[in-house]
DNA sequence: TATACATTTAAACAATTATCTAAATATCGA
DNA sequence: TCGATATTTAGATAATTGTTTAAATGTATA
């Protein structure tokens, strides 16, 4: 839980998240959308991935990747929580 | 949003929210639940403010600080975009 | 099998963040 | 106004994070 919104802190992983959304993408494919070396891409999504946001599957000569909206839905069910009225505060 | 997100992404400020979900709190109370010095628990609770993820108003020698769940909806509207099945994308 | 392509890993470094202690500020009550 | 209490601000430092370039790994194809 905490690695997600450690991942979600940062602004390349939120967009890459959005990209996602759309469509599975390979690892290159991400990084043309970004102004950045193709490492930092890759240290980005790697980031996502032991979060669980995202998982990756090799396809030949590259690595596809897909957005795993479960964790998103974890993400979601915390700030529920405390946005909602009941007042069971469960601590997970 | 970059902010809240970055805000969100501590324990001990997410731990602060929840406490701030049952009731508003002064700041040494909240400090009484945590292992740390009165002045981290400061610092976090800085943070939560630029975030605006709380608001803060003195009553005498205390300084009360209070959940604002406006912000908390923004975030959560950012993770339901995700989740959701419409596609329209709008890059907030 | 050699070369090119896609991607990650390694190593280094700069920037940011979390934490502490000490000092400053603000309020209350005698 | 003085002393106690509540809290923040300042300054220092250690840890974490984001980034880069260079090297390594894995796959495809000529």
């Amino acid at each position: 839980m905490n690695e997600s919104f450690k991942a979600l802190a940062d602004p390349t992983r939120r967009q890459i998240i959005r990209l996602l959304r759309d469509k599975d993408r390979t690892a290159g494919e991400i990084a043309e959308f970004f102004n950045m070396s193709k490492p930092s891409i890759s240290h980005h999504l790697n980031a996502l991935k032991t979060a669980g946001l995202v998982q990756d599957e090799r396809q030949g000569q590259f690595i596809r990747y897909t957005l795993n909206t479960t964790v998103l839905d974890e993400v979601l069910s915390w700030l529920l929580e405390l946005t909602d009225g009941n007042r069971d505060k469960k601590g997970k």
